[in-house]
DNA sequence: CCTGACATCAACCTTTCGATTGACCGGCCG
DNA sequence: CGGCCGGTCAATCGAAAGGTTGATGTCAGG
């Protein structure tokens, strides 16, 4: 390992997450955990700095931005430092938007201390760190681009997952129900679901709509 | 204080939770975790042993027994020691079934730490422990009594949420799809809805069910 | 220019949902 | 004790949603 060891930002919401990853990250000797933000803004603010290496960045945030914005911007300026995202989930939506804001790797918060130091490791080193669950989801959706929904068919599910019902939605957007419940079939076989209910259920899981 | 410590047990599939747990408590001088356990089958059988005053305990496990269930399994024997739940989320399902089982508390898992220290002393006293935000939504259910729904139609609704039609419902909770469709119309009556989609929107826009 | 993707609509049919009515049982409370 | 509430179930009927087929127009891109 090199001299200097991996300087680490902690942005993370919850404070006995962020006691958590202080004291595993902390044993290891070439790490050293030099500050903690407890929004995303402040992970922006902090990250900006220059003061830090890899940065370990919630994906939920109580309020705020969303951990996959924050990224963006951090990632944004030359010089920034690695983003490593560690959250609860792993929905296709998720991993899409951090690798798309630039994050050097996706990890899920129940994995083992070591795989976790591991991937600080890797991404110090400016390589990718994917958990092995989440490297698997993505190749995935690369064999099927099939389930991007279009403009139109995301304004649909939007309505639907608000409540209308299709002679609703037909009227809201100036249609008539057989296009909705065309553009609702379409939905379905991408989704891989068979009822309304369920595609909002398995886009509101994915993000693909907004609650 | 007493002059025996408090002894605790932490039960969360998250290993960095449960090294920030400890690092956390671990700081109280009358507190000692005793053991961590990383499903809800295991905190059930660690509990039995009578060793602890105090269990910590999440509601979800990535897999098998559910927070609430393992609470209720713990609470059932003579001589249980005290459930606190600490958990991400504060729907009205989840504060009620971990109520129902048995809990001492509830806490979010965004709480401070000093906040968190003074619910597991509350707890040992064999006192009830609520955080504000979540006492807070349990006033506002007693307050209005017509738009509460039973602890059935809130399981009714969640699985809804979830995307399962009638028949998947009766099947999951072992009922008649007559049943279903009973606690449907009170739901929708309660909700002042009139379709599964709206009444599904409308529980999440009150924070009635999780997502 | 022609193909393919997207969006639009119609007609038809099957399944599910929602509404209504009525019933039974167990527990709780006054 | 006698309601009342919550939970359970049945039968029925009309309305809504879901599935299928097929057709048209537009527009971008090879």
């Amino acid at each position: 390992m090199s001299a200097t060891p991996v300087r680490l930002l902690l942005a993370d919401d919850h404070p006995v997450v962020r006691a958590g990853l202080r004291a595993v990250l902390d044993t290891e000797p070439d790490f050293r955990v030099v500050a903690e933000a407890d929004t995303a803004e402040r992970a922006v603010a902090l990250a900006a700095t220059g003061e830090f290496d890899v940065v370990l960045m919630d994906l939920q945030f109580g309020t705020g931005l969303h951990g996959s914005e924050a990224t963006a911007a951090i990632t944004a300026v030359p010089d920034a430092p690695r983003v490593l995202i560690l959250t609860t989930y792993d929905t296709d939506a998720d991993i899409l938007a951090a690798v798309e804001a630039g994050a050097s790797g996706y990890l899920l918060k129940d994995a083992p201390p070591e795989e976790l130091a591991a991937a600080v490791r890797t991404a110090a080193a400016g390589r990718s760190a994917l958990a092995p669950a989440v490297a698997h989801r993505l190749m995935d959706r690369m064999r099927t681009p099939a389930e991007a929904l279009t403009k139109r068919e995301l304004e649909v599910l939007q309505l639907v997952g608000e409540g209308l019902s299709n002679l609703q939605i037909s009227k809201a957007l100036f249609l008539s129900q057989a296009t909705v419940k065309s553009h609702l079939v379409h939905i379905y076989a991408k989704l891989g679901v068979d009822s309304r209910t369920s595609a909002v259920a398995a886009a509101t899981a994915r993000r693909l709509i907004r609650r």
